[in-house]
Parts: structure tokens; sequence; C-alpha cells
DNA sequence: ACTACGCCCCTTTTT
DNA sequence: GGGGCGTAGT
């Protein structure tokens, strides 16, 4: 059941409108929009005209699950809930082919593109491009051009601007070709699709973090426009900035609707007094845009809050290490949060050599891994079977065939496929004109007798035939995890693991050692086994995928400890928390602060953020130096605004 | 023109 | 341990 104050029932109960409730750190805003929504339920919407937009799809699902246990499950499931991408995803796959792409491997396709169109010194990577495009979609409204935002922003690359311009039409349109999208053409399309109805599907959207709402999503609920809207959000927590984030968004919410109300919530539930006036202390170095007034209501409790130094990074990690080591809290209750996740890997390793267990997003590692990478690729190209770079990416684990050889094979079999390159390998087809090749048309039983056969050399065609007696093993498997058995004891896979493994198991004499190879190749199938008991929850190939690129950094491996950035951090709490390498440069992150404005400001909300994750005991910590790095530290700024003497 | 390999860099934050 | 870049080899 649900316990609410005045100020949360007082925003929970609010007329249809256009409503914007004020959420200071820890004070119950799920609860509030748990609680609004079972307002609406109660008033006789119909939980297909609720739409609830959250920053994560785990913070979706826990506000789902928390609604399931007051309401008939059956029915509330109707509410449509996820974030912005994963709303529109699910929207647009009824209605279009698409494939989602992860951003790496779209860089890749305009890195691919790039030569053929800019050619100057001067001019920025592919890599930073796809960057400053991506934010260029997020930030920018009515329909300005690249070309414009670009010179405005930086004048200085105006000469190469049209050429940037004619880069990304070429990308979009091969984009469209291939039925390519990113996360930001998901909304995208969705806006463009929403724009056309006659009336807005929903009655209310809820837009939870609503401070970290961009242009891009904000014109996403303008094409929504829905007969009332509930945002609740905090300016003090917006760190998104860099993802085109406009604080300006909640700041003018009172002025760009004329029936607007604003509610508090003021009272904080989650930390100790000592805690909050730290976190208030700091964050009042920031410009008000409204006056906060918390509310502890945690008066009751021993709560530690503290500075270690340390002289080196290392002895800061080991130390800390120590700490938890002899720490009462349970481990799961305990989170250490860092600014950047290149920390992670030290107090990851200093932890173990404590024997305690951690977890951390995973994401990174896992999916970038190659054997990882490519199962996904496998998996995307037989839901897909025109999938261009799924293809090449496969192909490239064949000797001697690159991106452009991939890229000839790939054209080759789509025409004998007629669009589907894994028909062209099962059952090629040549049209009229190629008839002079004399083959057999129909199904090949083997690659032997296939008409690409006698133009490969030997290895490659072994790679095909492999990869063809695959296609054919597995013609026909929708489901996820079945396919990925198959693919795990195939041929093709098989070798394809034991070249990896034995590319990671070679000495810098290049002699192989055996222990380490069975122990890379062990390492792979414990990666799949992960892979395939990830796959159990989804009922389908085409959701597993998706699930793959929208939720792939919203699951962690692992118990014990967390481990995480503040922007991972974000809407979290834990009894326990460490906030360490807290020294200026690294935290505020003046390298990161040079690209961006008002970002000193950006960083005390993040050091908001990590601070308000604690309910109880909040230590920080800074080390002087990394000796082996050669590099002095100052403690942060934040430290001193804290009010810590150093 | 394309691919393979060795040496250097290094590591922002998220959907 | 990975990716970018330059060079050698097909």
């Amino acid at each position: 059941m649900l316990h609410l104050n005045e100020e949360q029932l007082l925003a929970c109960q609010a007329p249809l409108g256009h409503n914007l409730v004020i959420a200071s750190a820890g004070t119950g805003k799920t609860s509030t929009i748990v609680g609004r929504i079972a307002t609406l339920l109660e008033r006789g919407v119909a939980p297909s005209e609720i739409l609830l937009l959250t920053f994560t799809n785990k913070a979706a699902q826990q506000m789902m699950s928390r609604l399931f246990a007051m309401f008939d499950e059956k029915r509330v499931r109707k509410i449509e809930a996820g974030t912005f991408h994963a709303v529109s995803y699910r929207y647009l796959k009824a209605h279009a082919k698409l494939t989602l792409k992860q951003p790496r491997e779209l860089k890749m396709l305009l890195k691919s593109l790039y030569p053929r169109f800019v050619d100057y010194e001067q001019a920025y990577k592919p890599e930073y491009l796809f960057e400053l495009y991506s934010l260029y979609q997020n930030q920018s409204v009515d329909g300005e051009g690249f070309y414009e935002w670009l010179c405005k922003r930086n004048p200085e690359h105006e000469p190469y601007a049209l050429s940037y311009e004619s880069l990304f039409s070429a990308f979009e349109n091969l984009k469209n070709e291939y039925g390519y999208a990113g996360f930001n053409d998901l909304l995208l399309h969705y806006k463009q699709k929403m724009r056309a109805l006659p009336q807005s599907p929903y009655i209310e959207i809820l837009v939870d973090e609503y401070q970290d709402t961009n242009p891009l999503q904000d014109s996403v609920l303008c094409a929504l426009s829905p007969k009332s809207l509930f945002c609740v959000g905090d300016y003090d927590q917006s760190i998104y900035a860099f993802n085109g984030a406009d604080i300006s968004i909640i700041a003018s919410f009172k002025d760009r609707f004329a029936d607007a109300q604003i509610f508090n919530l003021s009272k904080n539930y989650r930390s100790s007094a000592p805690i909050l006036q730290l976190a208030n202390r700091v964050i009042a170095h920031n410009e008000r845009i409204y006056p906060k007034k918390l509310e502890v209501t945690k008066t009751q409790c021993n709560s530690q809050v503290r500075l270690f130094v340390y002289d080196d990074v290392f002895d800061q990690y080991r130390a800390i290490a120590e700490k938890i080591a002899q720490s009462g809290t349970q481990h799961a209750d305990i989170a250490v949060i860092f600014r950047n996740n290149s920390t992670a890997d030290g107090i990851e390793a200093a932890l173990r050599e404590y024997a305690i267990p951690s977890k951390k997003k995973g994401g990174v590692s896992f999916f970038e891994s190659k054997e990882v990478a490519l199962m996904l690729d496998l998996l995307t190209l037989f839901h897909n079977p025109k999938d261009m770079m799924a293809f090449v990416q496969v192909m490239h684990y064949a000797k001697g065939v690159g991106s452009a050889l991939g890229r000839e094979i790939y054209e080759e079999l789509l025409e004998y496929g007629q669009g589907d390159v894994l028909q062209g390998l099962l059952a090629p087809k040549a049209r009229r004109d190629r008839l002079a090749l004399e083959f057999e048309t129909g199904n090949v039983a083997s690659f032997a007798a296939h008409p690409l056969r006698q133009s490969l050399h030997e290895h490659s065609a072994h790679f095909l035939s492999n990869l063809h007696a695959l296609a054919l093993n597995v013609a026909g498997i929708r489901n996820a995890t079945a396919l990925i058995a198959q693919c795990e004891k195939s041929d093709f896979l098989g070798e394809i693991f034991q070249t990896i493994a034995h590319k990671r198991a070679l000495r810098k004499d290049m002699s192989l050692d055996k222990e380490r190879y069975d122990e890379a190749l062990e390492k792979i199938h414990a990666k799949i086994q992960i892979l395939s008991h990830l796959s159990k929850n989804y009922k389908d190939l085409e959701h597993f995928l998706i699930a793959m690129v929208l939720g792939s950094n919203e699951m962690n491996e692992g118990s014990g400890v967390n481990l995480l950035s503040i922007h991972s951090a974000k809407g979290l709490e834990y009894h326990e928390v460490y906030v360490i390498d807290l020294m200026e440069g690294r935290f505020p992150n003046y390298k990161l602060m040079a690209k961006s404005g008002g970002a000193l400001e950006e960083e005390r909300r993040l050091f908001y953020v990590a601070a308000t994750r604690a309910k109880e005991n909040l230590f920080f910590s800074f080390a002087r130096a990394h000796r082996s790095k050669q590099i002095d530290y100052e403690p942060s700024i934040f430290l001193k605004e804290a009010g810590f003497e150093i």
C-alpha cells in the first residue's frame, strides 16, 4: 500500500492539465508517480491511455511492479511504460521494418563513408563527427540543419560544414536503404508518426527525471500533445547536458503552459541530516532557480559523514576495500561511486584482493568482446538475412576477407538470394543474364556446389561452407535460446572460437600457451552461457536482440558491492556510499567541461547526486598523487565547498 | 586496392 | 586488452 504525505497527495490528485512536480533527492518521487497513476486509474482513465516515460527501463519495471501489487496485473499491463527509446521502438516495430543498431556499429558505417566526402587535415574525424551529429539531433530545434547548427556552435569549421552535411546525407540514405536506426532515429521516426495522428493516443503522459529531458525528447512530447502532462524532476539533479539535456525545459515549464501547476516535495525520507546538510551546502553554490527547502525526516540515527585522504590512488582503492571488508553493512547495501568509469577497474581489483564480491554495470566489456559481438551478429543475420553490417562483420573472421571483399560477397549472395543472403547461400538462383555461370538453381545441399565456391580461396570457401551448414541447421528456429545453442555447437562458431582463443593464448615469442588456450576457450563458452541465460527471458529472437541493444547496460553481472558511475547511480540509494577519486581535474573533470558551457555547475550537480545516494553513511576520499603516472592532485573544489578542512 | 600485422595510444558520462 | 595508424605483403 502507498503511504503518501500531504504534498505527495496534493500532486497525485492534481486535475488533468500541465503539472510539474519538483522532487528533490529522496523525497519519494517514485511513490508519487505510482500514486498519480493509481489516482488516474481510480478516476476511470483507461490503462492504455496512460504513458509512463522513465530514464531507464529498470525504473519503469519497478514502478509497474508496484502497480501490479495494487491493481489487477493484467489490466495494468496495458499502461505503456519505458524509456523514450523503448516506447518509440515498440510502436515503430509494428509499423515499419527497422533494425536497431548500436552506436559503435553506426559509427563504423559513418567511418566507411567518411573518406568519400571529407578530405581535410583540420576537419573533424568521423568518430567525433558522429558524437557531434548525435548531439545535434538531440538538441537542435525546429528543423534546423546540421550546417547551421554547426556553424553557430563552431564557426571555425564552416569551411568543412558542407562536406559534413553531404556526408550525413549519404549516411542517412544508407541507413534508410538498409533499414538501420540508431537511438536518435527511434525518437525521430516516432515523432513523425505521432505528428501524423489525428489525436493523441494518450490522455496523460508522466515523465520521470524531467530535468534531463533534451529538446528532441521534448519535441516528442509536443508531437504526442496529450491532454495532460505530469512531469517530475529536480533541477539540481540535471546531469545529462552532454546528451543535449536542457535545464531550461524544466525551468520554463510554467511559462510554456498557461494552466501549469507546480508542486513541491520537500520532505526527504532517504538521507540523514548531516548528509543532507552537506549536499545542500555544496549545491547552494549553484545559482538558484527556485528556492529549495529540504526537510529532514530521519533525525534519529548515528550517521557518519567523513573524508579520507591518501597519498596514492592505489593506496586509496586498497584502503576503501579494507574499510568495506570491515564494515558491518551488507555488501548489496554499499555503493562505491565515481565520476569516471576508468576508476572502476582499480577499485574492483582492490576489492578482489580482499575477496569482496562486487558488481558493476556489466555492459561494455561483455558486449564488446569478440565472441559475444559475433554471436549477436550471427543471430542478427538469422533474424534479418539482408543485414549488410552483420554479414560483413561475420565474414571478417574468414582469412583474407576484409570489409571490401566481405561487402562484395554480401552483394553476390544478396543477388543469388533475391534480397536474402541466407537464401543466396542455401538456394541460389541466378538472374537470366548470369545463367552463363552454369549451375543448378535451387537448393544446394553443400556449399561445394555453390556458384561462389569457385571464386573463393580454400579458407573462405571452407568458412562459407561451415556457415552454409549452420544456416541449414537453424533454418526455421525462431527461439533465441535454441538458436544460440545450435550456433554454439556448430563447426562454424567452434572453429572461430578456437581461433580467438588461440590468439589470446599466444605468448610474445608466438608460441602457444596451452593452459591459457583452454582457459580462454572456457571463458568464451562461459560468456555464451550468460548470453543463453539472458535469452531465456525473451519469447522470440527479435525481442531478445532489441533488448540487447536497448537494455545492454542496464544489466549487471554478479552480486555484492555496487560499483557505479554517478550517472548510472541516478535514482538509486544505498545505506553506505563511498564517493572516491575526488581530485581536481578528475572530478570536476576539466577535460569534459571544456566542451560545454556552464560546466562547473553541471559537475556540482553530479556531486550533489553522488552525495544524496547515501542514506546513513557517506564517505569521501581522494589521493594526492598517481605515482606511476607521475601526476600530483589537488583535492576537488567540492570537498572545500562541503566544508572539509584539508 | 586490399588485408595482415606490429607498435603505439589509451580509457566521459547514457539511451 | 582493444583500437588506431603506419608498413609490408598478397
